[in-house]
DNA sequence: ATGATAATGTTTCATATGAAACGAATGTCA
DNA sequence: TGACATTCGTTTCATATGAAACATTATCAT
């Protein structure tokens, strides 16, 4: 279907000039969604692997707990809202925090197809043990970035992010990017 | 197992001060790793259908066909170097690649384990398409962003990953972050 | 050489993921 | 009221993922 006259394929290496060159050039290692999906993905495994280590928890449980530890109860709807989750991870990972006994679920007054999600006492003293650990790891993690440096991270991926949302991008997670 | 005195719960919103408070007023979403896991599976959810609508092409055989479009014929082992991702991805993308035809084999020279890749005729035109609608979405997805704040960005992100780096934090990717 | 160890890439297997289908409940509107 | 459409959360199912086991080939030490 494509094809290309391939004149004499030289292949030249990263240098400054790149006319003529394939792909003018392209550099996945510069392109910036990959850097981000890197990245992003990098310090994911060390959250991950705190958390199953010291208190059995995934990444989607300890995400449905910070939102409980600080929200009061709420429907699963809320929980998909402020954590950018599908809600199929939602309801698997409030089934598994159940199981645990850390997460309780209450009638909803109002709707009985929902429920009102809220952590147990157990539930609570766990996460108040996670979050010094959650922010010591981010700062260990950080370190290399000053706190202004960090800061202006947390603005600039705002930024974008309140972009990408405006964009029509569906909501959910990917297990990559670009 | 854990317990704690849950004294009169008082739940007190977002304020300045959080003295006291549960979690001590932590907010997911102030979160860095979990801005930065939202920001990347956004644009990388945006980019993978780009991709697999326009050209059938999943992130991970995209990513092996940018490695050798600009890396000339490498081994696979070449391809998990550049491209953070782990070799049992990387023999799948480039299996179907080879399947469509847009990557070849060709014996190694010095070693009978491994292969050297590289693109067909095809899959150079075809990267050679795909580069400038890479450049375009990018541009687009980072508009908000300035190029100074782009390249802002782009150094930040350098130094961290850098620096997790360092931390033996393994390498691979992972399909959620924190 | 020769045997032990390491490296390359594939396959296997158990888990994680989300789109779509679903049952139940609610909302809408004539 | 009584269809009809919509929303909530779960379940189903097909796919994606990577750790571990594997076959093959290289490398190293003797």
């Amino acid at each position: 279907m494509f094809h290309m006259k391939r004149m004499s394929t030289v292949r030249v290496h990263h240098p400054p000039s790149r006319a003529g060159e394939p792909g003018s050039g392209f550099r996945l290692e510069e392109f910036l969604p990959y850097r981000l999906s890197v990245t992003a993905n990098r310090m994911s495994r060390a959250f991950a692997r705190a958390y199953a280590e010291r208190f059995g928890l995934s990444i989607p449980e300890w995400r449905v707990m910070a939102v409980l530890g600080t929200g009061g109860p709420m429907p699963a709807s809320a929980i998909v809202e402020r954590t950018a989750m599908d809600k199929v991870k939602v309801s698997r990972a409030v089934a598994a925090l159940e199981g645990k006994g850390l997460v309780l679920r209450r009638p909803h007054p109002n709707d009985r197809r929902s429920a009102l999600l809220d952590l147990t006492a157990e539930g609570r003293a766990v996460f108040e043990q996670i979050v010094p650990l959650a922010r010591a790891l981010e700062a260990e993690l950080t370190a290399v970035l000053g706190p202004e440096d960090r800061a202006l991270l947390a603005t600039l991926l705002a930024r974008l992010d309140a972009h990408l949302g405006k964009l029509g991008t569906p909501e959910r997670d990917v297990g990559d990017p670009g």
